[in-house]
DNA sequence: ACACACAATTGAGCACTGTTCAATAATTAT
DNA sequence: ATAATTATTGAACAGTGCTCAATTGTGTGT
């Protein structure tokens, strides 16, 4: 069968993850299929289980990378000088989510088969979005207690998320909402300008 | 085989749902299978197709169940006298996501096979749920316009839902959250303050 | 140069899934 | 009693994730 050297193994990973992320992006994790994608990128079933281990091993580097590639999003558009960094948070979650949506929703609706929770490496990519969110709540509220930032930072994530799950998922949509990441907006800094008082 | 009338159409629908909801409620939509539905209700995976039309269908209507009994779950709880009612609203949109985690999370990991919208009588099952949260703003901001207070009612709905969302996915967990609820509530109190003001 | 050990790659096989539909059985109408 | 209708069945199909004996490529030791 003949091409034992034609990728290393990391050359290997890559090119399953970029392809799985190709068809994540078109069928959504319901009609996601690990045959295809081995199928799709020249090698057997079987190779992609000895790279991955298992479906969850795949859809999981998958994800760490869409959770990289968000990151890197946000980043550079924080990086641009001027303007109101939070905003420019709420905007960037949105604006990814908004991209490639079914890539965003495999985020949360992928969960291990056992339901046991997420490796450590895994969340480390995790924490590492959480870590620039704080870090702007804790720019923008000097005088607060580090504790109290991150209390806040959480929650100020789930606003956003909140309002950027009923957009996604169209919920909004039916109950009329139009301009989510304005409503979005407000409830942040709403809530800013209460832990400043 | 022999067991026209033992029940009727609609005696046999409630005996699927209520089946898949213990299923759904065990497993998970993940691990859900039509198949294994049928086999416990004791008819066949043709009797359930003749009845629901398809996959879709069946979770469709396990779905609009629970989306009901959590309507009435909130009703119940505001009919006590006296009390916070924003509260219990916050606080009952948690406890009913809590009770039955796999059943609240399948509400909204599930998609239509073919990516459209839900049908219209599912819809105006949500729209109740939604009717429920927009009287309970208005009646706390008795001087606001109709238009300001749907759009507000639908951003803490969106809020609250955040909050609910990382706490059963288990992502404040991982993030060192350990009241989500009064988190919530907190956000959803300044906004109406800053409504208020 | 050759044989041997090792590691990568394969794909048929298993148990499962949702879905279809001809055949069959039970009921209702004539 | 016979005919028409309707409910119910389950085998068949194409697909899934997953396993593992067999095969093939590579590297090493002599």
């Amino acid at each position: 069968m003949g091409r034992r050297s034609d990728h290393t193994r990391s050359e290997l990973k890559t090119l399953f993850v970029d392809e799985g992320r190709r068809q994540l992006a078109r069928t959504g994790l319901a009609g996601f299929s690990a045959r295809d994608v081995a199928k799709r990128v020249g090698y057997s079933i079987g190779t992609l289980y000895n790279v991955f281990g298992s479906y969850d091993g795949l859809v999981l580097a998958i994800n760490a990378r869409t959770l990289a590639l968000w990151g890197d999003h946000l980043r550079q558009r924080l990086a641009a000088p001027g303007g109101d960094r939070i905003a420019t948070l709420v905007d960037g979650y949105f604006d990814f989510a908004a991209r490639e949506p079914r890539a965003w929703i495999a985020l949360y609706e992928h969960h291990m088969a056992d339901g046991a929770p997420a490796p450590e490496w895994y969340q480390a990519v995790v924490a590492d979005l959480m870590g620039m969110v704080a870090a702007e709540i804790a720019a923008a509220l000097p005088s607060a207690e580090p504790s109290g930032v991150l209390s806040l930072a959480r929650s100020l994530l789930a606003t956003v998320h909140g309002h950027c799950f009923f957009s996604v998922y169209r919920t909004f949509d039916m109950l009329g909402e139009t301009a989510p990441i304005d409503a979005a907006l407000a409830r942040v800094r709403e809530a800013i300008a209460a832990a400043r008082a």
